[in-house]
DNA sequence: TGTACATCAGTGAACGCGCGTTCACTGATGTAC
DNA sequence: TGTACATCAGTGAACGCGCGTTCACTGATGTAC
């Protein structure tokens, strides 16, 4: 059998692509091809049809992962907030806020712990988070402030790390007090 | 041959389990038997005379690790220091203080991160952490201080998944800032 | 609108190799007398 | 202090299985005329 009746093979990719988020999640970075695959419904060669190694896939994942967490920090930039510290804001939320598909959000981190084998990730993420910070130092938050609230919200996004959910109420609370101290710059000083 | 003359058991032991963290930091959890056996001087079945499979490996490198890092925790306790928040002031320094053996400290958390994958370490991590948490909120802090501060202080711990070097000068103010934070009962108010 | 052909999007069997585990065996060390 | 024996701390070969990769083949889809 050829082409699988009623999926287009961006479907198929981006199904591929979901499996093996799961299966990792699941099995670590040990999770074989073939359970993937068979997650996606396609075999073993269909999946190697579009990514043409493992590594491959693993570098489409972090790909994904690291621009769907891009999308989700400018998808929270509030439009009526045009101060200083907006993007960080964002980003806090981002990072904080419980949502939908939040725990995708939450767990990609571990997602990429465990892709961090893959040499080319390594540099790849590195790039990334190299120019999300450039954004962020561009934001008009005195650096000190900056690294204190975003440190703090890196912080809670790798709690799941240590098997402490990043859900608890006292987080929900961290959250408004980050962002609140973005806002008071009266504050700064104090904390310099 | 049996005995290799020259070193006792626990020295082939501790020999072992430092060969599998260097293993894993360059290879990932995939790191093989044979090559953590070699490095170590000693032959796989030498290994497996120690630990039983590579899960106990595993295991037993979980524990060494978080024992270490629980101890250099309270390795810096300041006598002179009795005020609250001492600990929580001795872990920040072990999460941000560069020393000697801190690149051992630091990279724990990516090997922790590399070693989920074993259900049991899941289980043990949370343990461990729920119990130093524990400790922390008996530690005289408002729980709005402390969540900040530690959160923050995990937050630089783990930015080298991202690439980022906790070393950076940026993180040295950081570490004395929240130290600072931890003493000045005049600011927590304005924080909350 | 039908037809011929090229390409796309897969299937599924086979291969081979690396790795965890098992096992028979052994020399060094510890212990009892 | 020497000797006999049990146990400890390994060696190294063999096994077998799971997994990533290759490959010959194929039916569905797209395109030119």
């Amino acid at each position: 059998m050829g082409r699988t009746a009623g999926r287009s093979p961006e479907d198929t990719r981006r199904a591929l692509l979901d499996a093996a988020a799961a299966a990792i999640r699941r099995s670590g970075i040990h999770a074989s091809l073939d359970e993937i695959a068979r997650q996606a419904g396609v075999s073993k060669g269909g999946l190697i049809y579009h990514f043409a190694n493992k590594d491959e896939l693993i570098l489409a994942l972090t790909r994904d992962h690291l621009s769907a967490f891009r999308k989700s920090v400018h998808d929270r930039l509030d439009p009526a907030d045009t101060g200083p510290g907006r993007l960080t804001r964002a980003y806090i939320r981002a990072l904080l806020e419980p949502t939908e598909d939040d725990a995708a959000v939450r767990d990609a981190i571990m997602l990429i712990g465990q892709l961090m084998t893959v040499p080319a990730v390594v540099e790849l993420t590195r790039a990334d988070s190299e120019d999300l910070y450039a954004e962020l130092d561009a934001d008009g938050l005195p650096e000190h402030v900056l690294t204190l609230v975003t440190t703090a919200a890196d912080g809670v996004s790798t709690a799941p790390l240590w098997g402490v959910s990043g859900l608890e109420p006292r987080y929900r609370d961290l959250e408004r007090r980050l962002i609140e101290l973005t806002r008071r710059p009266e504050l700064w000083d104090a904390l310099r």
